[in-house]
DNA sequence: CTGCGACATGTTTGCGGAAACACGCATGAC
DNA sequence: GTCATGCGTGTTTCCGCAAACATGTCGCAG
């Protein structure tokens, strides 16, 4: 910066005028300073200024896993997000599901320098509040919304009284449900909605199978649960699952949806194109991260009072898009 | 970190010793100052450091996209790899597939701070020999080796070869191609494998049908391909469009694998569930994360002469699976 | 008993930029 | 004509840490 100075002969606070924008500083001596940078092609020193002004411009984001393509989707958005905005973005891993580990994992991220958080996926085990460190903002992408910081996710309610209505009014007396793991908070709250749905039509809950999001725990689980053989419905939490289910029913001789409907949750681009087309709940998870960083940001840049605009919609809608795996069961 | 050297009534300089690890201090006052900070809870600002050290400690990735999910799993081995060795991660995406766009954001990541950079799947129009300003070590994740910078990728000349030979092992009498787009490096790389092969053996050279990765755009080609009925064998070059291959033959009354083999590329979780299994090669790109993260902070932690390691092999060997969509042609 | 090292610790300085303040000059009101 | 005002620019200082060098202390050999 020194340089760029001496060369356009003005001073370095000068330089930095320029450089942040627009200041009050003479057209002339602006153009002076930038012939200058340019020449030497200079580069502001991001280290320096965050050493001055105590600003990152950068944002943290915890993941869990990147395997879940979901969450990548959230992941994409806010990168895409921070990036127009003008800041970076800074990826951890998580690798146990308690809130200890979480809150290890934004501490690494706050030294590191960030000037915020999004925590994708809050998968706690050990308490219901996650509650982080007050150093930085932080935002939570998931779908309940008991956190200490802002939360924004999907409506897993209402995407699973879709499926679950849908199955129902095909006549299906009633449906039987593939789960997420149990440390998952989606796939808690999608198995809740499912048994208090079943529960509120006067239906019998059959009791559930517990999977890990893998299509070859969908695959165990229905093989399972096609033993029996009045199983006519099954509400698989993730569409990968709902692959696993399909593969067990052709296997076990149980056609498609003449003999079993299956319904999925994700929409996973593939979906359309099994056999049959899978039935699914769309989710737009790109949105979920697009207001994440957008709450965030906000926070950042208005340190105080910013409560406010919590007035967004905190639960995006996901929408049920029916295929070809659900019919009216046979009679 | 004054503070803490005032309790623990010691210097600056030394409280630094503590933190960075030992240099020779007494296990005596390096506890005074260990608990001094513990005390207010001290935590090392990141930015000073890196101005008084001139290094981030942190790495950036440039992607694409993030809707492959075999990028993902390369940027998934990095960010762990990197949090194991105190490195923290910095993602860019950019959005043309132009050398001038990747150089765009790779200067915007070093602007933002990062010690190297990473560049998965360097999908360049414009010109063969990727190369990038030099003011940090770059390491490419790709399939070809003709970059200015050090390479990993797959062999994807092998996998290839696995497929095709399979499949004119089985008997068929050539092996038509759903080609990934053409700005795709490993869309080509595969393509031209393909008919090098076939050339090679002797065999007819079908037009390509070029997709873009998408289960529609297998789809798609697949509907064209199969209006002709002497099509026997199909290689999918990757499994999203394998699964619209699947499609589509369902459709058409082709069963595979009797009427029809079909191959996929990539081995993605839910393919040995699909109807029928699929036949695919595996890729291991969490190695190819792994390797490229050695061998960047390697360079960036040996400045000068490190060209020497460059002796692990650049390529993992893909591996095919055979599963249930090939089988001999029906005479 | 002296002197020399080795080692632990303190002091000084600089990394590159921005905030706070100081300064000089032109302008306009009285 | 004098003085407050506003604006462009320069000066000083500090952000928090680590490198380089300086200092003090102790042990041990001669």
């Amino acid at each position: 910066m020194a340089d760029v100075a001496q060369l356009a002969g003005v001073s370095g606070q000068t330089v930095s005028r320029v450089v942040n924008g627009n200041d009050r500083v003479t057209a002339a001596t602006r153009l002076k300073v930038e012939t200058a940078m340019r020449q030497l092609g200079y580069r502001t020193n991001i280290a320096a200024r965050a050493l001055a002004t105590g600003r990152f411009r950068t944002i943290g984001v915890v993941m869990f896993n990147l395997s879940a393509v979901l969450n990548v989707r959230i992941l994409e958005a806010v990168v895409t997000g921070a990036q127009t905005r003008g800041y970076s973005v800074s990826v951890a891993m998580v690798d146990g599901p308690t809130e200890k580990d979480i809150r290890a994992a934004v501490r690494g991220l706050t030294d590191r320098a960030v000037d915020g958080v999004i925590v994708i996926e809050a998968r706690v085990l050990d308490t219901p509040h996650l509650q982080l460190p007050e150093e930085v903002p932080v935002v939570i992408a998931d779908s309940r919304a008991a956190h200490r910081h802002p939360t924004f996710g999907m409506d897993e309610a209402a995407g699973t009284r879709a499926a679950v209505d849908h199955l129902l009014g095909l006549g299906h007396a009633t449906v039987h449900h593939v789960a997420g793991p149990t440390d998952s908070i989606p796939a808690q709250r999608r198995r809740a909605a499912w048994q208090r749905l079943l529960k509120r039509s006067g239906r019998a809950v059959p009791p559930p199978v517990v999977g890990d999001w893998s299509p070859q725990s969908g695959y165990d689980a229905a093989r399972r649960l096609l033993a029996a053989d009045d199983v006519t419905a099954v509400f698989a939490a993730n569409d990968q699952m709902a692959v696993g289910v399909l593969r067990a029913a052709a296997e076990l001789g149980r056609r498609v949806p003449e003999d079993l409907s299956v319904v999925g949750f994700d929409d996973l681009d593939f979906t359309p194109f099994l056999s049959p087309p899978l039935t699914t709940v769309r989710q737009d998870l790109a949105a979920v991260g697009r207001r994440c960083l957008e709450q965030l940001i906000a926070r950042i840049e208005a340190p105080q009072g910013a409560e406010a605009s919590a007035s967004a919609s905190r639960f995006v809608l996901p929408e049920l898009v029916v295929r070809a795996s659900t019919a009216p069961p046979r009679r």
